[in-house]
DNA sequence: GTCTATAATTTGATAGAC
DNA sequence: GTCTATCAAATTATAGAC
């Protein structure tokens, strides 16, 4: 039985996802992609024309998947304090799982090497970050000053990126919970 | 007149440096620093046999660059909050005049694809951080634990590593600030 | 120490059969 | 939609003249 068109797209997205967060942009091949889905190179380019192409919309499931796993900040089932565990444990899952970096932070660091393209959609994952935690935020310190919520939101993910670049380059996920220690401080002050 | 020979490689070592702190490990190319330098790619091969050896020697330079600029850190001709100053103005120049990254953040987010030798000289980096920051805390903090003062060193580097990973994805000098004034408040706390 | 020349491999990408 | 076959360019690296 044949698997269908779609399977091996998202398959091969799903492949160039895990190769960049190893390796960045730079560091993986269509060859490589390829063999990991089982099909030929030929086959890669027939589903996204180009290397761009395939990063660009790696990305961008990437960070539909996170943006839906964080659902709704103004959700009022749930508190704000369950939301920011909820945010942390998002990129902590996938560190102690497989020491993985998150996919934006790899391709950040190399922002000034990236296609325009894919530049953008990586900045969209911040940008979006950004608003999501500014609406939690302002649930728990609603008379805080726009500046200041913005500020604590920004250095939320920013310090949850360093976190996780500093474990995962240091193999160790205990890194990781004593940044997480100090943040909480910043998030309730 | 002729450049003396350690001085082409001096020259090689930094356009290695420029170009990785741009797009990492498989983001350059012999002949790129070639070009960069002025040279053919033989020299360059000449002077670093492979292209580890080379990314190794750039780590080291900037490593030991980094560990000079900071400084001893039991110096009692500085206080503590002089040195933390110090310290977040290490990161901070590159990036306000350059929007650059740090190098050793650049490798460590592609640490997984990385020859062995240079993801340890890219560790040591971090450790050595490491050290310096728990000498300057056990100073403004003398009956905090030890665990507690490693806690605090770990997440001021990955702090700004992270600040300086999305200010330079962002192209927003400012998003460092708002986090360095967080940070302020974990070192002072 | 730098060069020319080149080997050996890999890269992103395309043409065209099935 | 997948394949074989291939291209043109780039890659790391080496051999040997000067």
């Amino acid at each position: 039985m044949m698997a269908k068109a779609t399977d091996t797209a998202e398959r091969i997205v799903a492949a160039a996802e895990r190769r960049m967060r190893d390796g960045g942009f730079h560091g993986f091949s269509f060859r490589e992609i390829a063999a990991d889905v089982g099909v030929k190179s030929a086959s890669v380019h027939h589903h996204f024309a180009t290397k761009q192409d395939l990063a660009a919309a790696a990305v961008r499931r990437y960070v539909d998947r996170h943006m839906s796993a964080l659902g709704d900040p103004d959700d009022p089932g749930r508190t704000p304090d369950e939301l920011i565990v909820l945010y942390i444990d998002l990129f902590r899952h996938d560190l102690v799982k497989d020491c993985q970096m998150c996919l934006c932070g790899v391709l950040a660091s190399e922002a000034a090497a990236l296609d325009s393209a894919v530049a953008r959609e990586v900045r969209v994952f911040f940008d979006r970050n950004r608003a999501w935690l500014e609406a939690v935020l302002k649930r728990v310190m609603p008379n805080a000053r726009p500046g200041e919520i913005r500020g604590k939101a920004l250095t939320a993910t920013a310090t949850l990126e360093g976190a996780l670049l500093t474990a995962h380059c240091l193999g160790e996920t205990e890194v990781f919970e004593s940044v997480v220690v100090e943040l909480a401080k910043i998030l309730s002050g």
